[in-house]
DNA sequence: AGCCCTTACGCAATCGTTTGCATAGCCTGA
DNA sequence: TCAGGCTATGCAAACGATTGCGTAAGGGCT
């Protein structure tokens, strides 16, 4: 911080007090003073190149106009596009936010949150949460402005902004089995987060309720979201011996660390085994044979969720739960299995 | 911001006088105090859940150990891991970091630089600069400590940490050349970013030092770094009707788009035209025939500049450019061309 | 003309920390 | 014993903006 002209010096040019100052470059204030002094104050200041003072403003004020974002891993392609929904709205609304990347770790996680209201931001939007989180329940409870999205704390009156994860993982079992495809595996991701249980919990409801059975031998629990976890799940199914046609995966790099484990054991997607995966994350189109997913509207998601932050913020109620749609993409990775194939192509042949 | 405890709290508690508490709290103005009683202010503030108010001791201190970072747009993939090699040192440091995105707009960014003065910066990272930048320039001459990243201002006497782009243009070249390319066309980047033109420059030079000539009509400028520009000015290069066995593209995104132009028009990469890209953007490897391409380092880039910038906040000198070192990354999408294929197999027959 | 109300602005306290200076007490040395 | 010095702490003024309250001037009304 540099020497820069304060309110004061401005009121010493205009031969104003600076209450009067403050108040003319306030534009709701600004009614209460006489139009000729308002003007003349106002070019004072811009003239002088006055930039106001946030830390003094809200040291008086008690809001920092601040929010803290606590991401996992901004390197995690799906929270780019979420970050700058969120930054969009904030900024129109006079916002800047702090982000932090927890790494998914509760020391780590900690420390930022701790420096976050150190410097006094009004609201938290938390991507980063577990489903349980005293931490944040607490400051929740204590009025803070707190937020959660993609995830949520579990349970709670947190107010969460989510995706529809029932219907994208019904719309992914829907697809395979209108495939043909009736041994379906699965990858799940870790039930420590609320979007590991969610799809978990999306993906045994829907199995139950079309009447299809998914033996517990062929579902892998993935410790992360990651793609060195994908292929060792997937690995792990073949060693377990058992049979299937088709793998449907937690996320899509669960999806693409399967794929390599695929490739690495000589067989092929779609051709040998279909593939699904969830997110859609970007380029996902460019990687053959195209995976697919269940696209989630993360860009949306960051601006609403940022908006209900701002009503939060004007202390207004807002919505305990907010489930954004999902879509489903079709791409290559997912064909019939290689036996109706066959028969199919014995019946019409080229 | 809620109702927190105070200075003023712990002092009535602890039945001393703020300053005395104040002092306490800081590990090196403790020296000053006697033990006991730094010991029972300690235990007193932990008690009491004391957590310091930052923007207080801002407004006194003058600086808000806090920095400004600026950035193209973190949906950009080569951005992320950036971020978090700033961050990681910066957190170290007791310092938060401020993100914003300029989108490569000007009024956009002069909005956003005025936000993160009013919040009292310490001192902006900036990677999002344009070549020619005066509003930075002035920031840096009034003391304000900037430094850039990945681009440059230029010319001025703002830090710079950049990639060498020399050695990566004459690397990919070279690899081109080698493979049997004579005719190579070339996509760049907009010139108005030191990137695009250091790039440029660097193929210029290369060119020449290795006595080829690059006609000016298989050279094509990209308005930006997207892939739709890559697609367009690929398009371009056919529509003029000029030949050529391969395509240096100035960076990844350039070459994804060139890559599906190539495809749109029936053509295959590697076999009918080679392809190179710059920056090895995470996943790249995934995507089929493999982009051949420069890796920088993004996150060490990151690291390295968040120290120079608290070299800078301490009032230390910091060297005018530092140049981060590149690799090559051989993947697929560059073989010799048809001809040389051709000649060769006709004489090894398999 | 006198009263009151409004308008337009000044006054001063305040937010929570930091820090230069003052001071009270104690110790040391002559 | 007393000057002088040191130690440990208190005092109060900042930092810059905001805002409740006070008040002078002016105008309208009777």
């Amino acid at each position: 911080m540099r020497k820069q002209v304060t309110l004061k010096d401005i009121a010493a040019a205009a031969g104003v007090h600076v209450s009067t100052v403050s108040r003319a470059l306030d534009p709701v204030t600004a009614t209460t003073l006489s139009d000729e002094v308002v003007a003349q104050i106002r070019s004072a200041a811009t003239a002088m190149g006055y930039r106001r003072n946030r830390i003094a403003s809200s040291l008086r004020t008690q809001q920092s106009k601040t929010v803290g974002v606590v991401l996992p891993d901004i390197s995690n392609w799906i929270f780019p596009p979420m970050v700058r929904g969120i930054e969009k709205v904030l900024e129109e609304a006079g916002y800047a936010a702090f982000f932090v990347n927890t790494d998914n770790l509760v020391a780590r996680e900690e420390r930022l949150l701790s420096a976050l209201l150190e410097r006094g931001v009004d609201g938290i939007l938390h991507a980063a949460v577990l489903r349980d989180s005293p931490a944040l329940a607490a400051l929740a409870a204590e009025g803070l402005p707190v937020l959660t999205l993609n995830r949520r704390v579990d349970p709670s009156r947190i107010p969460c902004v989510i995706n529809d994860e029932n219907a994208g993982i019904q719309m992914m079992v829907t697809h395979l089995v209108e495939a043909g495809h009736s041994q379906i595996a699965a990858i799940s991701g870790p039930q420590a987060l609320s979007t590991g249980m969610m799809r978990q919990q999306a993906l045994l409801t829907t199995l139950a309720g079309m009447g299809l059975r998914q033996p517990a031998c062929s579902h892998v629990e993935a410790n992360g979201f990651s793609e060195e976890e994908g292929s060792r799940c997937c690995a792990e199914l073949f060693d377990r011996g058992n049979h299937f046609t088709a793998i449907l995966c937690a996320n899509d790099r669960l999806a693409l660390g399967a794929l390599s484990e695929l490739r690495a054991r000589g067989l092929s997607c779609p051709d040998d085994v279909s593939l699904t995966g969830y997110n859609d994350m970007p380029y996902l189109d460019w990687i053959a044979p195209g995976l697919t997913t269940v696209r989630i509207e993360q860009a949306e998601a960051g601006r609403v969720a940022a908006e209900l932050m701002l009503q939060m913020l004007n202390g207004a109620e807002v919505p305990q739960e907010t489930v954004m749609p999902v879509t489903m993409i079709r791409r290559g990775s997912v064909t019939p299995p290689r036996r109706l194939r066959e028969l199919q192509a014995s019946r019409n042949p080229v």
